[in-house]
DNA sequence: TTGCCGAATTAACATGGATTAGTAGCCCGA
DNA sequence: TCGGGCTACTAATCCATGTTAATTCGGCAA
């Protein structure tokens, strides 16, 4: 277990994140959060988890900033999904013991774990966190998805916009952003592995963003001046974050 | 239920598929088979499922083609998936009763229905059974990442490459592929809303492998002359398509 | 302070793939 | 049998984005 207080602070994103969807008991969250332990800070750029890695537990991002990501033999890379606070870095631990994929941190990112048989546990006893713990899942499913479209269909500043609106959704949801302010400790060319573009490319469109005065940057602090104004830009529409949400409130022990 | 030695013979790709991984116990075959109820086919292009659609139980796909898709308010559609013979249409409904994306049939369509009341009391009776449907999830994941990198990442030729080698291993996997040769019942523009490019240059791009005597095509059917070439040329690895298959083979008691 | 290095930025140029605009083949229904 | 509507296929042109290369900026270590 994490130290009592610190860890009550900086698991705040986690716990808000879980208790977002199924509205935890507290014995719930004392359990869940009675178990994460070995809680490690990583540098920017350092895995957190190589691909091909045997998976013994599960990580949950508490600060920071990370990625999951695939890599080409010849070094092109995809960022194939983004992680927040609060987001789990291999939840497929549950079922696989290897990933396919890596994650990376971006930011110096601070991480708990959660051995596979006390989650195996949780999830057996308690079945509103196993409903949090699959919700988690389904929703990171619906984001890649909506990546793909995004980088199927999109043009270059639709793309830019779209990823700007989501992660400030995402963000906001813990706690992180508000005010159309983020922060976002990701360079250029990694927004670019995420979205298909050239680093170049990704330049030329904040620049655009900002000429059009919809985006204010200034390093890596994001102010979008008019968030309705850019979720329109990227053709954004906030409903694959929330999948069923709206639905599983009304009827929340049906299972 | 379905006709028993008709269902038998129709189900034999969805059994292979689900077989494959966990090796189910004859117990585990027929309780499945025996849930099957509903049967029907669709025409190409119908819709299986729509967005917003609730999803009262899951549907098998038992023969034809069919794909998962997103569309964009200026009507462009970007495909997120093939389903098989073998694949769910939407597993999902397991805990969210709506879907975020549509499912249509590309050709003629036979689906099966199991109600989400018996493939929770399946699930909750039968550990194997429930390993096997975890693991088509986690392989669908790990599809839709590996698209993401291809529309992300490779060029046109290497996009089309990959899969055609995708399709061609999935299909063979459940008995409908062998010695280079497949159908595809797809258009070449259903090909380029999954891939991101233009029918124009999907075109183009068959006839470029078609050149290099990779490939030959005859209306929807396909012959692959050289798998490997063309998996170079595709920078394509079978690996994602088998997640932690090795691994969890040799401790398949272990849940 | 100086020097270094990674990141941001910009400009010039190159190109892969989109778009447009057709023709031709094929199936199917009248 | 004909005609209509997809789909395959092709060529010409255009443009969004990639590539290359150089400059600037900011933080950080000596």
């Amino acid at each position: 277990m994490l130290g009592d207080l610190t860890s009550d602070f900086i698991a705040a994103p986690f716990m808000r994140r879980l208790n977002a969807l199924v509205g935890l008991s507290d014995d719930d969250k004392s359990a869940i959060l009675d178990s994460l332990t070995d809680a490690r800070t990583a540098r920017p750029r350092a895995d957190l988890l190589r691909a091909d890695d045997v998976i013994d537990g599960l990580s949950v991002v508490l600060e920071g900033f990370a990625c999951r990501y695939k890599l080409l033999p010849d070094g092109r890379r995809q960022i194939v999904a983004f992680l927040v606070p609060g987001d789990f870095c291999d939840l497929r631990v549950l079922v696989v013991e290897r990933a396919d994929h890596a994650v990376a941190a971006l930011a110096p990112t601070t991480t708990a774990s959660i051995t596979r048989d006390r989650l195996l546990s949780l999830v057996n006893t308690r079945p509103r966190l196993s409903r949090a713990l699959w919700w988690s899942t389904l929703v990171e499913d619906a984001i890649l998805r909506e990546w793909l479209v995004n980088v199927g269909q999109r043009a270059a500043i639709e793309r830019v916009s779209h990823l700007l609106c989501e992660l400030y959704l995402r963000l906001e949801a813990v706690g992180l952003a508000a005010d159309g302010r983020l922060e976002l400790p990701v360079t250029q060319s990694e927004l670019g592995d995420a979205l298909g573009l050239s680093t170049v490319h990704i330049n030329r469109t904040l620049r655009e963003l900002r000429g059009q005065g919809l985006l204010e940057t200034n390093g890596k602090s994001y102010f979008i001046r008019d968030l309705a104004r850019l979720a329109r830009v990227g053709i954004f529409s906030p409903d694959y974050l929330r999948v069923g949400r709206d639905l599983l409130e009304p009827r929340p022990d049906r299972y």
